[in-house]
DNA sequence: GATGAATGAGATTTCATTCAT
DNA sequence: AATGAATGAAATCTCATTCAT
């Protein structure tokens, strides 16, 4: 088939996969549904997904795309900024890309997860290359440290504008920042429909929080 | 059955399940091999534990107990230091537990998507009760916040000696402190086994400087 | 289970596979038929028979059994009788078996365009290891030449007491007669049902053309 | 398409397809598979052919082409001997047909199973007529008497030349030559790669057997 | 007429969970 | 309470056949 199309109609299973897991979770989404949703046939869903795995995969790699444009979307609307504002603007976007795309971040998470399992397999030489060899999954191993790449770019550019304090390193402060966005999401993720009596925190106020200490660590004193 | 023979059969079963969980990850364990590991049937398990979910509530269940304990201990030793040290030293021993009970830290995370679930079960009507009446999952509801209470009350006690300031909000800083380390978890299991380059940073400072960022926001000026 | 008792079940299945194919030949069963005709579900008839074939292989050994059984019988009745005699009544019970069970003699010519299948499996090295593991599959290589042995050995009768010419090459008569037994199946299946015009030709006249040929083969001058 | 065009192509599929089915038999053949053999796609092999069924037609076809005109031959060959000796050269030919020809052999037999299950399924008032239309179908119906025909036509002569006893019923001998032929090619089948102990018997006597055994049966005391 | 993609039916497998003894 | 067998739901695969272009 025309990669083209066959793109747009992969683009369309995608689509009608993260409807289905969206309402249901990964693991009680049913292949059958998925198809139906899509308006195929089982059997061709697996002619593109090989197996519910991959698919989920191809929905974290969109995730991942989706985090990815918009950090250089904030990253280009804020060149007129200093670094920290930049860095800041960023790690902003990220909680908010996690509060509108639900379950895009669940799916980043799940990802963690998911190459945790697999590298156990791998060390138990069980045959992993079913997944590993999914399109999806190397794609996602070319984009999984790009958002982080262009935080660590930001702040640098932060250092050299004298935004933020020069003997900070970036990569980790980066890292750090992501700790505080993962952990935001889980507590999120769990909160969201969740009656548990403590967290009647605001989560603004948290991610408030979360963002002005990084400002603390990276700001000039 | 004697109780006692009961409940140490059951510890037993517990003991089988986290060493199969840990190596592939919950949803990748079969029941029948957490039986065999436990030398017993896939009926006896099922004897103890009505499901697969349940059993690993049993799991979480521990985690939480153990993460209670150390969090109970750490206040113990940090009787005689400021509440600011207190508390610092709780985060770290936060840290500490997950490092070394990597499974635990592991279960804890799985537990927020399983109680996320749930909900999203309930929103749908589907009969919950089973697992909400799972007595480890009612357990865990009367310890799950514990140790985040603990940590308040430590805080608490740091504003009480001055150590920390006054107008911190005790309840936020401790689900910001908790944010860093569920972050930090999920960086840990994606990065054990994960060849990703960017991630040569070593957790160690990482997990510094997230300290670092709480001691700042929490002390005095 | 006890072994007697998955015997039994497994016998019902088969039972219940008979009669499924009967009706539609093997092709064209499913198993779904089959396990709803056996009142189990689809995977306790695949914990029973690894796959439609091997189930397949199981109703062939009964067609070899009750076969044998036959022949047992037919040879037992005519102990009093010359060998000639005793061997004539073996072939026209062979007959009258395959005319009265229309569907075992259909099985054992299948029989024979399997094992030609799966020897060009093994040729080409595939993997027949599935196929010829089947415990039914080996129980047939033992019993297959059963038969064809007790006609033999009536046919050895025949020349010690006189009756058949001491020239005669038992196997080989043996192997003739089977010939025209199996010849005689393979018109019969396509006569049975079958409008076509030239077979006006009456089966039992055939079938007592055939015997008489082998008398004549057999029998002293 | 130029009709003879056509007809060449199609000529090439079926050879393609002889190749591919000789060496697993029908059933394990594979469309596609047999479009690859004939460098073709499979939507075009379906424009050929409507069905596998009827490309085996069409196979079958040609099996009785090729044995008619070996009938014929042989005929053509003995106008100069008696009938009796015409006759046996024309169970000679066939047996040697199949020898030479075994995946015509083959086909010549499945075709018998063919009509069954079509019989059968008309019974069931499924419809047959996709089959039954077939133009490979219905050129069969008027071909698969032919041999026999030939054949009786054969012993008549010899009847009347006097090498034939007169009594001869000559449909009935022929049909009867015609199963030890099956029952042979059965045999032939089974045991070309099977290493069944007992079918030491060298097939070229089982075949002399036979054809003595008919000249027996046909010729003058 | 030819092509790649899709379909539908059925075989087979996996696994949590339940049943009968 | 313990066991082997069975269930049901869903995943996955295979293949003849059909559709859309």
């Amino acid at each position: 088939m025309d990669p083209s199309k066959r793109q747009i109609k992969e683009n369309r299973i995608i689509d009608a996969a993260i409807e289905v897991i969206a309402s249901n979770g990964f693991h009680k989404a049913k292949m059958d549904n998925i198809a139906k949703q899509a308006g195929i046939t089982k059997v061709t869903l697996y002619s593109y997904f090989d197996s519910k795995e991959n698919l989920y995969f191809a929905i974290i790699y969109r995730a991942f795309q989706a985090l990815t444009e918009v950090f250089y979307s904030t990253i280009d609307q804020n060149k007129g900024v200093s670094g920290l504002e930049g860095t800041k603007a960023i790690f902003e976007s990220f909680f908010s890309f996690c509060e509108n795309n639900f379950m895009y971040s669940e799916a980043l998470l799940d990802y963690f997860s998911m190459i945790r399992s697999l590298s156990r397999d791998k060390a138990e030489d069980v045959d992993t290359s079913m997944t590993t060899q999914s399109s999806y999954f190397i794609r996602i191993q070319d984009l999984q440290n790009l958002p982080l790449k262009l935080t660590v770019k930001e702040m640098e550019r932060g250092i050299k504008d004298g935004s933020i304090r020069s003997d900070v390193d970036c990569m980790l402060h980066t890292l750090q920042g992501w700790t505080m966005v993962v952990g935001y999401i889980k507590l999120l993720s769990a909160s969201s429909k969740n009656e548990s009596p403590l967290l009647n925190v605001n989560l603004k106020s948290l991610k408030e929080l979360s963002l002005s200490l990084s400002e603390t660590a990276l700001a000039k004193a």
